[in-house]
RNA sequence: GCCGGGAUGGCGGAACUGGUAGACGCACGGGACUCAAAAUCCCGCGGCCGCAAGGUCGUGCGAGUUCGAUUCUCGCUCCCGGCACCA
């Protein structure tokens, strides 16, 4: 054993042996429970950023933890290797995104191995590949067959200067941000996934996943939004027809006073023929932003269409309006407006001086009558008047009055609404898997059949921001309708990056399997016992995906209701970020690697300075690590100085995986000095060991009276094994920050015991701080592997530390016959009584009364109350 | 705007089911070693009052429940994530 810490080197052994064994190769073994543990498969953007590193910690400390339990674990990586970066970066550089993104992927490759994932790459997969895409177009059409795809209209972003299609994200303030042109929208035909024909078995079966974050699954439940109301029908005046609205409200009907549609909604259209000015407010309205944020935080806006509806139940004409908050989208894209109940008609009523009608009484009495200002008790639930024979019910009477009066007269019904909408799949874009359609002149539109895919993406395109490159290039695109055999052309949209990551990790089972999306082995495998990734993904990819298993089951092609059995979403990691004001007003953000902080005496910061020249810069706060803001760290530097096992280890240590890291140099050192003594510890007693028989690694043989004997070595090992107790509860509940601290106090306890024995130390002592060491370094094994391993075996425990099982607590070492209480007077902490364990609450009540400070702070008044909590404290009221 | 989450010393965080607030680490201060520095080791370290013993305040803000609240309830403030074409 070398006496430093030399982490470059142990780590590159232990890879090295790891790679040779194939210490982290999965196969299916129906002997052993299954542990298949997956982390998010990074976008191959370039580099690893700090998010990776932390989250592939998380998943690889969980995927050897549960081996050590006896679990056979798969933990398999991928690539998402599809997506707009790959196209920008073309773009800037010229590069085929092809080329960016295999070469991106073979360093990223190299990166994570040098972390020492125990990750079994034989199941590596990228979904760029034809072999992997090709069963996304296989269940595309297959989906096709069932009418789960279909066809319809979808509104874009499109920048009229370059003729292209831009994402939410290529959107600034309303401009094209390469042309820097006024974006418009615009309807183009696109494929849907009918995934809101599952949005009920969505909803419910949230309840059968316990294993979720219970944010995440309530933040799915909104999203999915199942809402039961009223479908109402308010007749044209002007010609034949209704208007539908939908309404949870329907006891508010009778308030009603206009009726607003959104400005693609037909009669929007319709009016705007014969108003130039209503024409022009449409155009207005259709080109803003289509990102819902900016809709819900614009200003409400609205024109009168000149057109009219018959109110259902009373014959009123109302009004019809376009209004800007309106969405198309969400239910009928109109909405009955009733002011004096919903906050938004309020505001736009009173804006535009329409009716406002009160129809529903305070029943707590917050409020008689309904004037300005809005308050938020009108909205609330009460009793109705002012609404005819509809007047004096509670909310779900008239409800169903209204709704029963409704059908009678064949102008409306109750149903459920749904927020979730249809996903729209179709990308015009290149890089991406290509929808297999052929269009015929003929025939329409064709699928690809089965023995004609993959449809296979030309890989030497360079994207130039003027539309899809797949529309210039004949070789892909002409070819021979299948059906009838003449010319035809083939679709050039791509899908959604969303379809590759909703089912990759079915994949994983079978990545070989050429003949079939899935097979067998998947069977095996799946569900994902474990699934971790950032909390950014708590509804889109999640939802996605548990669809798509949906829809993979109804095909018969697995027998799997939900994908992921567990999930952590791990926080993201921060930096402070600095920055000066340059003369000409533009912020320059410099690099924290570049930055000195000076503090006081007392550790307060004083100055931020730039370490080129000596002067000062400003603090722009703590936030992700960006580009923008130049606070990234980047990991190679860090593996490359310190090492992956000081990496590893001060993620885990910093912070709770759940919450957001905040970014240390300092903390990375603190995790780099612990684990040099660690090493320096082992090197100390590594002479002493020789004696302590490969045996005893996990069985060691204590005479029952040591702690009599020996108080020291009874010591020690009460120390460890309430440690251990602990660590074991904390990795357990994924709380592994305090299973790193746990790490410390095991060292910092054999340290001291050592210390106090100094060389006089008995052969039980050693054998003690044998254990305490083969205990503190399976605690560390998950988080550090390499100096776990080296350690292990250069010290000479038995076997090697990737089979060893986690150590298990000894009761017997924990047993005391006396226990701390803590006494309190009014709740107050006044001391500390030591109470045999076996002191009944009589015993215990006239210790703690008798105490000295007891009595000083009841100043002789005699007890109210006494609170007696058994093992903890004795709090007594005067 | 809507949905979800968070806030504890100078800093990251700990406190399992309402029971000793601040484990563990970082920073900082003092000391040892050294010609010196680094590294390492030892001691201290929430605020205020006090030589000390001790007292007192203290978990974003304001209320409430309780013998007892960081933990439960209600009302705020600020920060973060998502909002359907970033992944």
């Amino acid at each position: 054993m070398q006496p430093s810490y030399h982490p470059q080197k142990i780590e590159r052994e232990a890879q090295a042996h790891w790679q040779k064994t194939k210490a982290a190769l999965a196969v299916e073994d129906a002997s052993k429970p299954k542990y298949y543990c997956l982390s998010m498969f990074p976008y191959p953007s370039g580099k690893l950023h700090m998010g990776h590193v932390r989250n592939y910690t998380i998943g690889d400390v969980l995927a050897r933890f549960h081996r050590m339990q006896g679990y056979n674990v798969m933990q398999p990586m991928g690539w998402d290797a599809f997506g707009l970066p790959a196209e920008n970066a073309a773009m800037a550089n010229g590069v085929p995104p092809a080329k960016w993104t295999y070469d991106n992927i073979a360093y990223m490759k190299k990166q994570l191995q040098s972390l020492g994932f125990a990750i079994d790459w034989e199941r590596e997969l990228a979904t760029c590949t034809p072999q992997y895409y090709k069963w996304n177009q296989w269940l595309f059409l297959k989906l096709l067959e069932k009418g789960i795809v279909y066809k319809k209209t979808g509104t874009v972003n499109w920048d009229p200067v370059d003729q292209t299609v831009l994402a939410n994200e290529q959107v600034i303030d309303g401009r094209g941000w390469r042309t820097g042109a006024l974006i418009e929208k615009r309807e183009i035909p696109m494929y849907y996934m009918r995934i809101t024909q599952y949005a009920d078995e969505l909803l419910d079966a949230l309840d059968t996943l316990p294993g979720w974050p219970e944010r995440v699954r309530t933040m799915q439940a909104n999203w999915i939004g199942r809402s039961e109301g009223v479908e109402v029908h308010f007749p044209y005046a002007e010609s034949e027809g209704v208007l539908k609205v939908f309404t949870t409200r329907a006891d508010t009907l009778m308030g009603a006073t206009y009726c607003a549609v959104a400005a693609e909604h037909p009669l929007a259209t319709l009016a705007a023929k014969k108003d130039w000015q209503l024409a022009r407010f449409v155009e207005e309205c259709k080109r803003g932003s289509v990102m819902e944020a900016d809709i819900a935080t614009q200003e409400k806006k609205g024109m009168p269409t000149g057109l009219h509806v018959v109110h259902p139940l009373s014959g009123e004409k109302l009004p019809v309006w376009v209004a800007n908050y309106v969405l198309m989208g969400y239910g009928e894209g109109a909405v009955m407006a009733v002011p004096a109940h919903d906050e938004r008609d309020f505001e736009f009523a009173t804006k535009y001086e329409l009716p406002i009608r009160q129809v529903i009484k305070s029943k707590s009495g917050a409020y008689e009558s309904v004037v300005a200002p809005w308050q938020a008790e009108y909205a609330e639930h009460g009793v109705t008047v002012n609404s005819g024979e509809f007047s004096g019910l509670e909310f779900q009477q008239a409800v169903d009055a209204i709704a029963a009066a409704l059908e009678k007269k064949n102008l409306g019904n109750k149903r459920v609404q749904y927020r979730l909408r249809d996903w729209g799949i179709s990308r015009q874009r290149y890089w991406g898997t290509p929808i297999p359609i052929i269009h015929c002149e003929s025939c329409g539109d064709v699928p690809v059949p089965d023995d004609q895919l993959p449809v296979v993406l030309p890989e030497d395109c360079v994207p130039d921001g003027s539309g899809n490159p797949l529309n210039k290039r004949a070789d892909f695109l002409d070819c021979t309708c299948p059906k009838c055999g003449k010319p035809a052309r083939r679709e050039t949209d791509t899908m959604d990056t969303f379809v590759d990551s909703s089912w990759y990790y079915l994949r994983y089972a079978c990545p070989d399997n050429a003949n079939a999306m899935v097979d067998e082995r998947a069977q095996y495998w799946l569900p994902v016992d474990q699934y971790i990734g950032g909390i950014e993904h708590a509804i889109l990819h999640l939802l996605y995906s548990r669809f798509w298993t949906k829809a993979m089951r109804d095909l018969g092609l697995i027998k799997l209701d939900e994908p992921f059995a567990h999930l952590l979403t791990q926080g993201m990691v921060l930096n402070e970020s600095f920055f000066r004001k340059t003369e000409a007003g533009r912020i320059q953000y410099f690099n924290p690697v570049d930055i000195e902080i000076r503090t006081d005496d007392k550790g307060n910061r004083t100055a931020t300075l730039l370490r080129s020249d000596g002067q000062p810069v400003e603090s722009g706060g703590i936030g992700t690590m960006s580009k923008s803001k130049n606070n990234g760290v980047d990991p190679q530097s860090l593996i490359e100085e310190y090492g992956a096992d000081t990496a590893r280890f001060f993620m885990m240590f910093t912070s709770p995986p759940e919450q957001t890291l905040l970014w240390s140099d300092e903390g990375v050192d603190g995790a780099s000095r612990f684990l040099k003594r660690v090493w320096a510890f082992g090197h100390q007693w590594h002479e002493r060991f020789i004696n302590v028989s490969k045996q005893q690694t996990t069985t060691y043989a204590f005479p029952a009276d040591i702690a009599k004997v020996e108080p020291i070595v009874g010591a020690l090992r009460r120390e460890v094994h309430t440690v251990l107790k602990q660590a074991t509860a904390d990795i357990e509940r994924k709380h592994f920050n305090t299973v790193a601290s746990a790490g410390m106090k095991l060292l910092n306890t054999l340290q001291d015991a050592g210390n106090k024995a100094g060389a006089t130390a008995s052969p039980h002592f050693v054998q003690a701080v044998h254990e305490g060491l083969g205990i503190l370094m399976r605690v560390l094994y998950p988080m550090t592997p390499h100096i776990a391993h080296a350690l292990w075996s250069g010290l000479g425990y038995a076997g090697e530390i990737v089979d060893a099982p986690w150590p298990k607590v000894d009761e017997s070492a924990l047993a005391s016959d006396e226990v701390e209480l803590v006494v309190q007077v009014n709740g107050k902490l006044r001391g500390h009584i030591l109470v045999p364990k076996s002191a009944d609450k009589a015993v215990i009540e006239q210790l703690a009364l008798a105490n000295e400070t007891v009595l000083k702070h009841t100043n002789g008044q005699p007890p109210r109350k006494i609170v007696v909590v058994p093992g903890r404290l004795i709090n007594i009221v005067v």
